[in-house]
DNA sequence: GTGGCACGTTTGTCATGACATTCTGATGTC
DNA sequence: GACATCAGAATGTCATGACAAACGTGCCAC
């Protein structure tokens, strides 16, 4: 059951070497040359095999562990593991979901201004009251239809944020892209009735379910970064979430 | 800035020492003796002081960089992070959290019984369709009022699960005394308008909004070992999930 | 005064070696 | 034939050593 996949390494490349085999692991079960269940060969055989030691092997291997596609066993092995994994545990917007999802999402800027963050909005953010932040409020559509309606509170000057790139690109893909390292994130779901200026904006009918989060993203440092207070429609849209217990 | 901590290590006791060294880290964070912000020692001096090798010293930082409560910034150091962090990453079940949230919950079983899968279940479960399985409806009350309808579908024979013990204590709590390890979970988390029977059982008006969770957990090889469809009273309660990004 | 460069500090990556722990399967005994 | 015991195999833990890369600071030149 052993499996004996080709792994190319670079040592010439910045891209380290652990994250290199990780790499190609990862891609063999994705083409399916390591099939669920199927075992790879040992630590050692494999450090030895590449011409690496074991503990840029243990690093891979673990990398893939910590992702779910990997199970390691005491005195059995490393097996890939049976289970489809879905992956959505990283830090994704709606947009960038909706683009993977093969969609092409459309943004529509209702408001965008900067203004004195109110004491809730100050308090998530770690401001002092009355700072400048940028709120905006926008439309989501998938389709051709409503999907989302979205509204966000950032600190002033995180990034150069302008009704066009909003309208063409996502949130997060404009912070990432302005070199803001997003690195955890608080959500809270929710579920709730539209009310009647949701429902119209939403092409849904008063009192429909909708699907609430009210998100707030910290950076590296543990700075603030974003939050989000959104309502999806939820005839037409559900989150999904992986857990992975270490 | 360096915050100099008393650590404790028992080399003769069977807790790996890296884990030991996290748990004191943490716990020193928690306490307050290391404030957000903090910088740790470096890693050379903090392995010297200890009596560790650095490899050592890193995994345990790095297991508390990926539990998100430290932040490692190459040529700077590691800090504590500045924003609070909600520990709610762990495969845990509603009975768990309330149970934690000091609330005392009660669960009423309206169904346990096993019978053939249907081909849903079976599939999602990794089954053949029509192979036996444990079916169990639940209510799950909170403050005296009812907050959750449960249904969930196990492989035949994984726990002894009565109507008894289902009533005491929860699901996720009994698999595990059962020696059933959890690996990971995909949840998928949707809104909807509670039916005549939902909002009946739920005590509710028909056409009140729902928030509804559809998990299955795997366990360490990868094998299903829970399939759930569940709905909560969206006026009563809501998710909260944390994202750690690597 | 300001910009660029060099330097020290700290984490990131990788190699080698050793022993402990745990699971599986085979062997042997009752 | 069933159960207990033992050996092999694999991962888990830990130590030591070395070099690379990135960040911040201070110095120096313009």
């Amino acid at each position: 059951m052993t499996a004996k996949l080709a792994i190319d390494l670079d040592r010439s490349s910045p891209v380290p070497l652990y994250f290199q085999v990780a790499e190609q692991i990862s891609e063999a079960i994705r083409s399916g040359d390591l099939p669920p269940g199927s075992r790879l060969d040992n630590e050692i055989m494999l450090a030895d095999r590449l011409g690496l030691s074991r503990p840029t092997i243990r690093q891979a291997i673990q990398y893939l562990v910590d992702k779910g596609l990997l199970v390691r066993k005491r005195g059995v092995g490393t097996q890939v593991v049976h289970g489809q994994v879905k992956r959505s545990v990283e830090l994704t917007s709606l947009y960038d979901d909706l683009r993977r999802a093969g969609q092409e999402p459309v943004t529509r800027v209702l408001a965008l201004e900067a203004v004195p963050a109110q004491e809730e909005v100050a308090a998530v953010l770690g401001l002092e009251p009355g700072a400048e932040v940028l709120r905006m409020e926008r439309i989501r559509y998938a389709a051709g239809e409503p999907l989302a309606l979205l509204h966000n509170w950032l600190p002033a000057g995180l990034a150069p944020l302008t009704a066009e790139n909003l309208s063409e690109r996502g949130l997060y893909e404009l912070l990432r892209s302005a070199g803001v390292r997003m690195r955890v994130a608080n959500q809270r779901i929710g579920a709730r009735a539209a009310t009647a200026v949701e429902a119209r904006l939403l092409d849904e009918r008063r009192g429909a379910p909708l699907l609430t989060m009210v998100r707030t993203a910290y950076d590296d440092q543990g700075r603030a970064v974003e939050h989000g207070s959104h309502i999806y429609r939820a005839s037409h849209y559900s989150l999904e979430v992986t857990l992975i217990e270490r």
